[in-house]
DNA sequence: TTAACATATTATAATATAATAATATGAAAA
DNA sequence: TTTTCATATTATTATATTATAATATGTTAA
């Protein structure tokens, strides 16, 4: 068997799978999709996890350049950003 | 933002795509996939991982029904049976 | 029936991840 | 110009994951 895959590129793709691998992190990302984003307080309120722990997974999504977020007022809107990671959330939800 | 996801749905895919969310086992099913299964030793060989170390990351995926196993004289042919990490292995390395 | 081979299991130590609590920052309203 | 609201950051502890080393199991060949 010949290992066809770039070692660099094998760990990069598991880091950012790594990255939706929690339940938090999945729920947020699939509701960000069906939602097209939201602010911390929202998401918040949907998943019943703490303020520090949300804002601590939304950092780790962001580290990894799967959402972004822009502020408005005193609220921080975050979205999805990553297409592959879209694709696999249709792929896990059945969704097309 | 209304939770679209059943909690238990999102824990089990969570945990799926946890499994290989791991460069080792990426590679493995990625190259299983590619290869329509290979023998442990093989498997061995293109990784570049202790032999302990391929065991125990094929009993993890095999824990969570992602590659099946049948013995083939002294040695076990790993197989990939899961349909959805087949399309999740797709979306990351850009395969039709 | 024992030796060699292929693989699995177990124990352990190192490291990474996660949850919680407390504090800090930044924007807007009073 | 201080209070409040929304969010981020930091520190700490608990838990999970990983790699390594050692040992065990199952299969075949001698």
């Amino acid at each position: 068997m010949i290992d066809i895959t770039n070692q660099e590129t094998v760990a990069e793709k598991a880091e950012l799978i790594k990255a939706i691998a929690h339940p938090i992190r999945l729920c947020m990302v699939r509701n960000l999709i069906a939602n097209h984003g939201a602010n911390v307080s929202t998401i918040q309120g949907c998943l019943g996890a703490s303020q520090s722990s949300v804002s601590q997974h939304l950092a780790k999504l962001k580290a990894l350049k799967i959402v972004e977020a822009r502020r408005e007022g005193k609220e921080m809107f975050y979205y999805v950003t990553n297409e592959e990671v879209c694709r696999i959330v249709e792929v896990l939800f059945d969704e097309e």
